[in-house]
DNA sequence: AAATCGGGGTA
DNA sequence: TACCCAGATTT
């Protein structure tokens, strides 16, 4: 039996029920390939679920606003891929008829697809001949072919995708790829993987080598900042406060936060007091007191933010401020949000 | 080629 | 703690 055979076999046995398993509709999966970019598919679900009931068509999702957006996809990470992919629903309707492109070259030219998504939108939708090479797929030929070349290089990249593509079938390209990504998240995990009962264990290189642990290799960077966030967290006599939208470069763009200012090392009270900003909302500040004596260590893939949120309670009312009830309306990220329920406990 | 972009699950 | 997740984009 060929590789691409028992494979086929296995996710017939073995395949899970998912929400977008029902469904060619190229609207549907697109979306839940955008959300499963790096996040495990217990984590997408639920998103996935509130997306397609919310916004039916790409259409729906084009009229809605960006904020909107972000604040249903508030909570799964990487925000560039809600931004992108408003922006691509919005492309798609406005200038291609509301219908995506049918093909690997026309998917990939759309914001927020790289190789892998077109190749899955092309293949899963539209029947294309087109090998995905996911994370999953990774491990699995690396593991079964005993290929130590890092996935994250450039000879690694291109090697696994030829691979992938000599190994591909000529018919059920749809259940091939989503079974060949199924069977690596379900039996070839990364650690502990069953290979006492895998389908492919009298032919798998790594096992036979004992590399099942070593397999697949990546080239790895280790640098971790360190931040120092201080939110001003304003409070006036109403309880009314003041988000501002993160701007620019960097984390968290278009999401909103507290007026916020990063220090290279933490800052008491003394300190911050000499930096903050003398203007409204802090015009007429009766009192400053730190929220959490503690650092809360924020930690994300290539920085650990330190934050302490201060409790800055002013005399006046703050002009344009928001109501605690308003804060929900907000992206923010989940820094914010566990903050802001904590602060709803405790003071409102 | 290397860095950046989140948050959570798993051992 | 370290690694990984149905990767893409920017530097």
């Amino acid at each position: 039996m060929s590789f691409s055979e028992k494979i086929l076999n296995w996710y017939v046995q073995n395949k899970r029920q998912l929400p977008w398993r029902n469904t060619t509709d190229p609207y549907k999966i697109w979306l839940s390939e955008i959300m499963l970019q790096q996040t495990r598919v217990a984590q997408g679900i639920p998103y996935y679920e509130k997306f397609v009931k919310k916004y039916p068509t790409v259409q729906d999702m084009a009229v809605a606003s960006e904020q909107e957006i972000l604040k249903l996809w508030q909570g799964l990470g990487y925000y560039s891929r809600a931004r992108n992919m408003h922006h691509t629903a919005r492309k798609v309707t406005e200038e291609m008829d509301g219908k995506f492109p049918q093909t690997y070259e026309g998917l990939i030219k759309l914001k927020g697809v790289g190789d892998y998504t077109a190749s899955a939108i092309a293949s899963i939708s539209f029947g294309q001949l087109e090998p995905v090479v996911d994370g999953n797929v990774y491990r699995v030929l690396a593991r079964y072919f005993g290929v130590d070349t890092p996935i994250n290089s450039g000879p690694g990249i291109k090697y696994f995708k030829n691979l992938a593509r000599e190994l591909m079938p000529d018919e059920n390209i749809r259940d091939y790829n989503q079974g060949l990504m199924e069977f690596g998240a379900i039996q070839c995990a990364p650690k502990k993987p069953y290979c006492l009962h895998c389908p492919l264990n009298d032919s798998c290189v790594a096992l036979q080598k004992n590399l099942i642990a070593s397999l697949p290799a990546k080239l790895k960077n280790n640098s971790i900042k360190k931040r120092y966030f201080n939110y001003l967290v304003p409070l006036d006599p109403k309880s009314n406060t003041r988000l501002h939208k993160r701007e620019g470069k960097g984390i968290w763009q278009n999401l909103y936060e507290f007026p916020l200012i990063e220090s290279p090392k933490e800052l008491n009270i003394n300190e911050l007091k000499e930096l903050m900003p003398k203007e409204a909302p802090f015009a007429d500040l009766t009192e400053v007191i730190a929220f959490n004596a503690d650092n809360i260590v924020h930690k994300l893939s290539h920085q650990h933010l330190y934050t302490r949120f201060w409790i800055c309670r002013t005399s006046s009312e703050i002009a344009d401020g928001i109501t605690p009830a308003e804060l929900e309306d907000y992206p923010v990220p989940v820094l914010i949000a566990d903050f802001i329920k904590t602060l709803k406990i405790s003071y409102f």
